[in-house]
DNA sequence: GCCATACATATCGTCAGTCGATATATAGAG
DNA sequence: CTCTATATATCGACTGACGATATGTATGGC
C-alpha cells in the first residue's frame, strides 16, 4: 500500500489550498476575508500575502473546488467564494491524507536514536 | 509567543533537511545510503531524487549541521556525513517546531464545521 | 467637498527549491 | 569485457511563493 510517492512541492501548495477550503467550510467568504480569518483562526501562525492568495483562489476555481461570484450588493465589489461538493470532498480526503503523511513524518523525526548503551 | 510567521516554502525545505538529519541521528552515512534509508524507513513514502539530495547535503554542510569526509577505505569513493552538535540541536528544535505547526494545522483542517442544527 | 486610509482584487518580476536529465567514475556480476 | 548498481555532482526547466506595484471603491476626518 501507499504507492504514490510524496511530493514535497505539492505538499506545501496543498497546505495553502486546504487552509482556504477549511475556512470556507462553514460560510462563503470573499478573498480578503479569507486571508483575515485564516490569520485570526491560527493566531497569526498561518497567513496569506495577497500575491499568494489570489492565484490560489483562481486555481481552486479552475479546479472546481470553489465557485466564485461577484456580489453586486451595494458595497464594495467583492468576489465571494463558496465551497463546491467537489471542494468539500477534496478537503475531507486531503485532510486525511495530509494527516497520515505528517503523522508518519513526525514518527520518523521523533523516533529516538537507538539508545546508546 | 509564536511570533515568526510561517513560511510555506521554508517548510517544504525543512522537511527534506530534517529527514536527512534524522536518518543520520544514529549512524554516519554517505549520501546514497541516506536516500535508500529514508525511502526504506518510510516505506517508500518519502524519497529523495539525487538531483535534490546532494544540494541539500551541501547546504547542510555549509550550515555546519553535518560534516562530510571522503572515506578512503578500499571501496568506492564515498562522502560520509556525520551529524554535528549543532545538527543534533537543530534536529531536536526544529522537530518540536514542526510538530507544533502541523498539530495546529491539523487542528484547523479537522475542526468540524459549526454543527448544522 | 476633499483627502487619507482601509478595503478589495489582480498581476508581474524575482527568487528559491524541486525534479529530471545528463555526466562521470568505479566495483562487481555474468 | 560488458552491463548494471553504486556513488557523487551539476545544469536547465519548471513550479510556486513573495514583494512590489497597479487599480479602484467606500469610509471617516477635517
Amino acid at each position: 500500500m501507499e504507492d504514490r510517492g510524496f511530493d514535497v512541492q505539492g505538499f506545501a501548495r496543498d497546505i495553502h489550498e486546504l487552509l482556504v477550503l477549511a475556512t470556507l467550510r462553514d460560510e462563503a467568504k470573499h478573498g480578503y476575508q479569507i486571508a483575515l480569518d485564516v490569520e485570526t483562526d491560527s493566531n497569526g501562525l498561518f497567513r496569506f500575502r495577497h500575491g499568494t492568495l489570489y492565484p490560489i483562489l483562481h486555481r481552486l476555481e479552475d479546479e472546481g473546488l470553489v465557485r466564485g461570484s461577484w456580489s453586486k450588493g451595494g458595497g464594495r465589489r467583492k468576489k465571494v467564494y463558496v465551497l463546491t461538493g467537489a471542494g468539500r470532498r477534496h478537503l475531507s480526503g486531503e485532510t486525511t491524507r495530509v494527516g497520515e503523511i505528517v503523522s508518519r513524518l513526525m514518527e520518523l523525526l521523533r523516533r529516538p536514536g537507538e539508545v546508546p548503551a
